[in-house]
DNA sequence: TATGAAAACGTAGTGATATAACCTATATAA
DNA sequence: TTATATAGGTTATATCACTACGTTTTCATA
């Protein structure tokens, strides 16, 4: 088999791609708290997940999943786009990432309140940041509205795009 | 030419689709509702884009622009993507149309309750129906969040998926 | 009523996002 | 150790959205 590469022990393999610089102390600390979730939660955060969930919580700006692909890429050699999203679909199913629907892209919840029910997401068109905003007054009447009709919600999408307060007046931002 | 279709008077020939069933009273005094805000912004409500606008108000669910291209298409000859986007995107500007970002799927905000500055749609997973809703309340808490956070919104995107008063309880919904 | 500019649309191709199908490898527990 | 479930690899394709460019129509003005 000449071109293919050795296919035991992908765990070593990846674990040794590009990303591997050492993270930041903050971000150990975030992945270890990932890493309990998982445990308490029954499943595996295996390597290729956890490196796409730091690649997630390091980047200031949300990241597609061929993105995702590119980054994550050794030598030459970049993710299948499948895999990014077999990992993205785990790490929301954790609830340790969501998905900006208004963008197709993606984002780590290391960052968020979690103590809320509804977390809207403010995505600056300047710089591109996304901030996670929620306070019991939005929970509560967005609670009070599903229960006025009769809506049992399992999903909640809450973005909001305009300028953050950094990018406002100076001609930021894309129109 | 042999194959391609007149030219000419398209106007009339798109008039002329399968499609073209009369509209029920409340659709036409609905698409008279578009008529008057597009004469009043000073833009055309051309053939194709009062076709589109009428599908999306007559569907009890969103629709994709390939799924209006289907249906908008006249024998064998369906409406190209683009036409339809460009159509969509005329119905967004002029708000008689809106895009649900976690469907990739449109509808028309003929029935929405215009005077809200924030409206929830509620896409039930069981019937696939939307319901706009929205409240003082609801406005007022966001618009708290975003002034506390000093971001200046531009386009919101609320969505809650989950299952509508009528498909609670008896196996609807893929979950 | 000519005509020139802007808006709308047609046609072909492509980019961007996401998943299907099927197989191999690994982890976990009996 | 072996059965089983879970995770990942590989290839191909589905789905959604837009670019580029030419043609037609509309509308205001000459």
């Amino acid at each position: 088999m000449p071109h293919t590469v050795s296919y035991k022990n992908y765990e070593h393999h990846t674990g040794t791609r590009a990303q591997a610089m050492a993270p930041s102390k903050e971000t150990a600390q975030a992945l270890a708290r990932a890493e309990t979730i998982c445990r308490a939660h029954g499943v595996r955060l295996t390597t290729i997940r956890r490196t796409v969930l730091e690649a997630l919580y390091s980047s200031q700006k949300p990241l597609g999943a061929y993105e995702l692909a590119d980054l994550l890429a050794s030598n030459a050699r970049r993710m299948a786009p499948i895999t990014v999203y077999r990992a993205l679909d785990f790490l929301i199913e954790q609830g340790l990432a969501h998905r900006l629907a208004s963008r197709n892209a993606y984002i780590s919840t290391l960052h968020d309140d979690g103590s809320q029910e509804a977390t809207a997401y403010l995505i600056c068109d300047g710089c591109g940041t996304v901030e996670p905003a929620s306070s019991a007054a939005f929970a509560g009447a967005l609670s009070d509205l599903l229960s006025r009709a009769d809506f049992e919600p399992r999903a909640k999408v809450l973005e909001v795009a305009g300028h953050c307060s950094r990018c406002q007046g100076h001609g930021h931002g894309r129109h």
